[in-house]
DNA sequence: ATAGGTCAAGCGAGG
DNA sequence: CCTCGCTTGACCTAT
C-alpha cells in the first residue's frame, strides 16, 4: 500500500515559509493568455523546461522521503492545447524530452506510481462537440507528456476523470461518454479511469459501474470522501470493492482519501465536500491493497506523519 | 517585496 | 444572475 500527494510540495514550492533555504521548487509555473500571446512559444519553452527539471527533483524529493505514489500537475506545459499537434516544433523539445525520459527512468527505477487527474473541463459526457473536442485534446496532451516518460499504457499510471455533467439525463450522458471514449487515441483509452463524485445528483460508483466499466471496462476509482455524498445506496465497503473488482488483477487499485475541512476547522459555514489541511486517520481498506491518493489541502505534509 | 485583482476551459450548487 | 469549487492557486501589476 502507497500513499500518494497531489501535484504540489508545500515544503519545495514555499521553501521560505518552511524554513528551508533554497530555491522554489514547482511544476506548476504557467501564465495568462494574454503573456502567453505577448512572449511566445520560447517563453513557453523556458517555463516548460523549469517545470519538468524540477519534477526530477520532486521524483527525487519523494524517493528521499519514502513516497512512491505521486499525482503530476497538469499545468507542466501551459497552453499546450496551442502547440501540441506538432511537439516537434516546440523550443527546446529535445531537451523537455530528455528531461521528461529522465523522470520516468528514475520513476520506474524507484518503483514510484505516476498518476494525473485531468481537470474539471474534461467533459466526456458533453453534449457540446467543442466540448468533446476540446476533452480529447487536453487528454491526449497529458497522455503524450506520459508517453514521453515512457509510463506504462495501463491504469497503473492512471489518468482520471470524473463525467462532469448530468445534464439532467444521466443515460443518454452516460452513452455518450462510451461512445467518445471510443475517439480517444490508445495512450488514453489504455489509462483512462473515471471516479465517483461528491453529489447525491452526479454519479455513483454503482451508476459508473453500469453505465461505463460494464460496456467499457476501465476501472473506478472510488473516493471515500465523495461517496459521503453520493452512496447510490452502497455502503462504504460495498462500493469500495465494486470499484475494486473494476481493477486488472495485476494493477493495484487507487483510491482518493480525504477528510472534512468544515469539521477539521471547526467551522460549519464551510461546504462538507471541502478537503481539510491535514488528515487524522487513514481509511479503512478492509483488508484490500490499494494505493491511497490523500487529497489534503497541505499535500505531502498531511502524510508524513503516515509514511512508515 | 508584498498585496490585491485577475485569470482558458464546464458544470452544478448555493446565494 | 453571480460566485464558488473542483485537480491545483499562480500570474501580473501597482505600490
Amino acid at each position: 500500500m502507497n500513499l500518494g500527494y497531489a501535484c504540489i510540495n508545500m515544503k519545495l514550492s514555499y521553501p521560505k515559509k518552511y524554513g528551508l533555504d533554497q530555491h522554489r521548487i514547482t511544476m506548476n509555473r504557467s501564465m495568462i493568455r494574454r503573456t502567453f500571446d505577448e512572449k511566445g512559444l520560447d517563453y513557453t519553452s523556458e517555463l516548460v523546461m523549469k517545470n519538468v527539471a524540477d519534477l526530477h527533483s520532486i521524483i527525487q524529493w519523494n524517493e528521499d522521503n519514502g513516497i512512491k505514489f505521486f499525482r503530476m500537475s497538469s499545468e507542466t506545459f501551459p497552453w499546450a492545447s496551442e502547440y501540441y499537434q506538432d511537439w516537434t516544433k516546440f523550443p527546446n523539445i529535445r531537451f523537455i524530452h530528455a528531461m521528461l525520459s529522465d523522470c520516468g527512468q528514475l520513476a520506474t527505477q524507484y518503483g514510484h506510481r505516476l498518476t494525473a487527474h485531468p481537470g474539471p473541463f474534461n467533459v466526456l459526457v458533453s453534449p457540446n462537440e467543442d466540448v468533446v473536442q476540446n476533452t480529447i485534446t487536453d487528454l491526449t496532451i497529458h497522455a503524450d507528456i506520459m508517453d514521453f516518460m515512457g509510463l506504462s499504457r495501463t491504469p497503473y499510471n492512471k489518468l482520471n476523470i470524473h463525467c462532469n455533467g448530468v445534464y439532467g439525463d444521466k443515460e443518454s450522458a452516460l452513452d455518450r461518454f462510451c461512445k467518445n471514449f471510443e475517439r480517444l487515441p490508445m495512450s488514453v483509452q489504455s489509462r483512462l479511469t473515471v471516479e465517483n463524485d461528491d453529489k447525491a445528483t452526479m454519479y455513483s460508483v454503482k451508476e459508473l459501474y453500469d453505465g461505463i466499466y460494464k460496456r467499457i471496462g476501465i476501472p473506478i476509482v472510488f473516493d471515500y470522501h465523495h461517496h459521503r455524498f453520493c452512496t447510490g445506496g452502497l455502503s462504504e465497503q460495498e462500493a469500495l470493492e465494486l470499484a475494486i473488482s473494476t481493477w486488472p488483477d495485476d494493477i493495484v487499485p487507487v483510491v482518493h482519501y480525504s477528510e472534512s475541512r468544515s469539521k477539521e476547522q471547526l467551522d460549519e459555514k464551510i461546504r462538507p465536500q471541502a478537503h481539510s489541511d491535514l488528515i487524522k486517520q487513514l481509511p479503512n481498506t478492509y483488508g484490500h491493497n490499494v494505493d491511497i491518493m490523500v487529497e489534503a489541502k497541505h499535500k505531502e505534509l498531511a502524510i508524513e506523519g503516515f509514511i512508515k
